[in-house]
DNA sequence: CAGAATCCGTAAAGATACTG
DNA sequence: CAGTATCTTTACGGATTCTG
């Protein structure tokens, strides 16, 4: 399809793109890289290694409000992500339910990137704001 | 090493979370799963086939506006994600980089467990839609 | 301790009009 | 076509105060 091209299109012949790529509001498109919230990807990770309380969790999510906590761990909880647990005296612990668990994985292969491609990424950064033309490009 | 436990404390004996686990202002812990802004992952994969223009993405982006448009590219051009060519006769195009380019592999990865898990996804907000206790659990 | 309720400032996003 | 400029709206997160 698409054989003849574009007049005066010098680029790869592609398929129009679907104007419904994105239009079922699914997040297996729509977020194809961003689950959640700010915090939600910290907190899955802090509990990675076992429950843990509310006050607990506060401390590496340095600053974190307890109203914005709270949200983040109430969206968590909805999704089937993490489990609430309300012990005896004032003991609140959150954990990852298997569904939570199996979401390592792909953050995982997230954060392997980022480390991999770290220094190009930062390289990237400071040439364009070396040049403050941020990689505009011309075609002779 | 709490090899003796915290008294009264029945769930997995873990170690102390570290104060420090996001301080360094590091993407490979800060976005977990979490790269760009909103609109960042969609763009990248609308290149996935080939250079496009700037037109041609505002179609599956349903309703961006062209500023918010011009600020996502702006910014993934600043990260070496992609490329911008200015052609002749208004007719600028968007492509990935290799780096950009590399960036599907963990969308992908992202994008399949979201599929793979989107049932228990939709169950877990169906039954905490339906209890507004959202899943608060209590411990006998 | 584990939140809930309220107020507030910023920043992202959208609408609209205009330009080379 | 590919933006820019300006204004308005909205969402997000933070600070503070209060409660069982």
């Amino acid at each position: 399809m698409v054989a003849e091209g574009i007049p005066g299109y010098r680029g790869a012949v592609t398929e129009p793109l679907d104007p419904e790529m994105f239009d079922p509001v699914c997040p297996s498109d729509l977020t194809p890289i961003r689950f959640g919230d700010k915090w939600a990807g910290m907190i899955i990770r802090c509990l990675e290694d076992g429950p843990r309380r509310f006050s607990e969790l506060r401390i590496p999510l340095r600053g974190i409000t307890a109203k914005v906590l709270t949200q983040s761990l109430r969206a968590l909880a909805r999704d089937g992500l993490i489990a609430r647990t309300a012990h005896p005296a004032q003991r609140v612990e959150y954990a990852l339910t298997p569904l939570g668990r199996s979401m390592l994985e792909p953050m995982d292969a997230a954060c392997a990137w980022t480390r991999e491609h770290w220094d190009e990424l930062i390289d990237a950064r400071e040439a364009s704001s070396a040049a403050p033309s941020y990689g505009l490009g011309r075609a002779g």
